[in-house]
DNA sequence: TCCTAAATAGTAATTATTACGAATGGAGTT
DNA sequence: AACTCCATTCGTAATAATTACTATTTAGGA
């Protein structure tokens, strides 16, 4: 669980940066911001979509996926995910990087000075001038292989 | 270019490893298999699909999907590309990472030793076991950077 | 308060991907 | 060769995720 402080203070830095480009602050955007800022599981837009009507009611889909492309846009949110699965959304602007669980889709934070500060090869520089990182550790996480260990024995042969 | 003894090479070997997994050599599989071997573009479903068909006219889009997803849970080709984008593919089996234009979804390849014996923080460890590591490197190609010079001039003020 | 461009709701449309059911094909068998 | 069996494929329909449209509302500045 987040503290309710330091959700409002991301989602209030998010806001300031959003108006510093222009971009208004709109109810739905803030609510929209504080749900994920207070997540910690990187939900998805359908998700998303669910918890902030609880707040909101009338909130649309549009509004959930035209907000989620700006605040993207804005830089204030990360697209975070695999290609096999739908978009999973973080508003984690710390540096960091994640674990996937290629079993049940969980997302997990991670941190790596390392990984950070890695230098980027000149064969990359001649490609094109880089911007960004994205880096995923994907596996299987211990809730899945503790399932796993369960399904095993009744495996393989017919009586 | 790929030299075509080299893109033999690496269709032989995958279609060998898939019939180790019971996986029959279809028609259709080793053309999907070609071409992806043979392009350096990492190429989306739909331009595999334009261009088989060149070579097998009746090949489905089922066909293509469904091949696609078992060459990839059968290890010999891998799914690569930015979650705003639709899934890229990939027949180049040696350890490498991409590079990806976010203008104009250019991809392109390299190589890294550190990336590659990069250590699994214990923070990871924790989560589960890592099985896989996907590193991609964004920012703006060469091309569109050039692009963006010519342009520069007339934006801004109307006359 | 009033004004206006920007943003939203509700819904339709598009795009990418997956599913379905009938037909095909190839390996083993007689 | 004819027959069987089961995986695979084709053609098309369906689904899922995301984006677009337009009338209406709203944020934020004058
Ligand atoms: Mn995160
Ligand atoms: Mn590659
Ligand atoms: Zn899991
Ligand atoms: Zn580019």
């Amino acid at each position: 669980m987040i503290p309710k402080q330091q959700v409002e203070k991301r989602v209030a830095d998010s806001l300031e940066i959003c108006r510093r480009q222009g971009v208004k602050a709109t109810h739905q955007r803030t609510e929209i911001l504080r749900e994920l800022a207070g997540s910690e599981e990187h939900p998805d837009a359908e998700t998303i979509l669910t918890r902030v009507r609880q707040r909101v009611p009338t909130i649309s889909v549009d509004t959930i996926y035209r907000t989620l492309r700006l605040l993207e846009d804005s830089g204030v949110i990360a697209r975070v995910g695999s290609m096999r699965d739908r978009a999973r959304f973080d508003a984690n602007t710390d540096r960091h990087h994640h674990f996937v669980c290629t079993e049940c889709e969980m997302i997990g934070d991670f941190y790596s000075d390392a990984m950070d500060q890695f230098p980027v090869p000149q064969e990359v520089s001649e490609m094109g001038s880089v911007e960004g990182v994205y880096v995923e550790l994907r596996g299987i996480c211990r809730k899945c292989k503790q399932k796993a260990m369960k399904t095993e024995g009744r495996t393989g042969e017919k009586p």
